[in-house]
DNA sequence: CTTATGCTTGACCATGTGGTCAAGATCAGC
DNA sequence: GCTGATCTTGACCACATGGTCAAGCATAAG
């Protein structure tokens, strides 16, 4: 039941597409994240989207362009937490506010932050593309950012892209290992409370460790 | 051929049984690395074996018993490391070595790496017993080392928890993630040079996060 | 030699799955 | 209500792939 459609031969959406399209989008992550790109069915994804098969094809013709969309997405919020780091120029509140926002991005879309992994670990087959463009200038721009406060001995001197790798690491790993921490939580998720503590600890290892003074004292 | 078969009615591997069996979980990791478990075919692990489809399901019944021997093995090697931590009782050295292991497993075990990760990241569907045993008393023991150093005042006070989570992420991390870490690096691996930066950048940071002095300073 | 055992392999099958199709439903605008 | 566009869906197909089978090889021992 096409409503709103503002289409006649223009193109804004309806509000039925934009509603499949979404739930789609949204099972496809979670299927993705729980299977793989081949593990995952297209009956799997349909069904969890509440939908009959042959739609979801409608909406997305093939599970690779489906899949495309899955993995732009969740770039696309890694690229706005990229921001926290740009907005000040405080190695302190930088770092703090950056490695925050990506622990806080790990508890709120873990299914992205799985299947950007499972793309990496499998060699990035389908956004090549992004790790050579987005990704690498953006990387090459904190770099310098951080070169700079170490020449201001603002911090001790580290090599900046060490540092980068160590805080994506550190941080995705929350949501990529989620179910081995979970076991070792005797099987039961961590509370905000100890995501809470888990944060705190991550700041706080990686500003003393490059030698960043914080002025708020570890809580 | 079946040469030295100690064989008759007992069973101690034949050498071309041990060859084969060699072969193809070598195969068997690379390609489960590349592809995830679904991803693989045992005809492409046979291929890369060199040997016919047919003959691998001789040696490994079914593809889950070879992706399961796959993933024993790298958890085996993993075990080896963590002895690193238990021969000694200075956090300075032990944790040095640790991490240092860690990060040289990931470096000579990329694909095994990936393969286990891929298991933790879909949810660990064939070795969630080893999470619960293994690990998970390999991982309290370690946490009441951690917790007499800090006690001593040996090192600051942190949830040991998770720094060890901490240290499993960075050092993976470049197993997992080596192909963005190339792919950042002008799409060229790492480097020997490179690598030993990298590894000293990781236990530099956690040593001085974590308030233990270097007797040995950064080089 | 013969025989038993271990190993190899081309041909084959059953199943799951990505994707198609064509007929039908629903709706906006006239 | 008619028309054209958008959306829905049961039935279907082509193909890949895990796994089997039975016949054939090689070797050690008698």
């Amino acid at each position: 039941m096409p409503t709103h459609a503002v289409n006649k031969n223009g193109n804004s959406k309806s509000a039925v597409r934009r509603h499949n399209e979404e739930a789609i989008l949204k099972a496809a992550e979670s299927v993705f994240a729980e299977s793989g790109f081949r593990g995952a069915t297209t009956g799997q994804i349909a069904e969890r989207a509440g939908i009959p098969k042959p739609n979801l094809h409608y909406y997305y013709p093939t599970k690779e362009s489906l899949y495309r969309r899955v993995v732009e997405n969740i770039f696309n919020v890694w690229l706005q937490a990229a921001n926290s780091f740009d907005d000040c120029d405080d190695p302190e509140e930088a770092l703090t506010r950056y490695i925050s926002t990506k622990m806080d991005i790990s508890r709120s879309h873990p299914n992205g932050s799985k299947v950007w992994a499972n793309e990496i670990l499998h060699g990035a087959p389908v956004i090549q593309d992004y790790l050579e463009t987005t990704l690498r200038s953006w990387t090459d721009g904190r770099i310098a950012v951080i070169e700079k406060w170490i020449q201001q001995g603002r911090m001790r001197p580290v090599n900046p892209r060490y540092l980068l790798y160590m805080i994506w690491s550190c941080t995705q790993h929350y949501a990529d290992f989620n179910h081995q921490i979970d076991t070792l939580n005797h099987s039961v998720p961590l509370s905000d409370e100890q995501f809470a503590e888990a944060k705190e600890q991550v700041v706080d290892i990686i500003l003393n460790g490059v030698g960043v003074v914080r002025s708020k004292p570890a809580a």
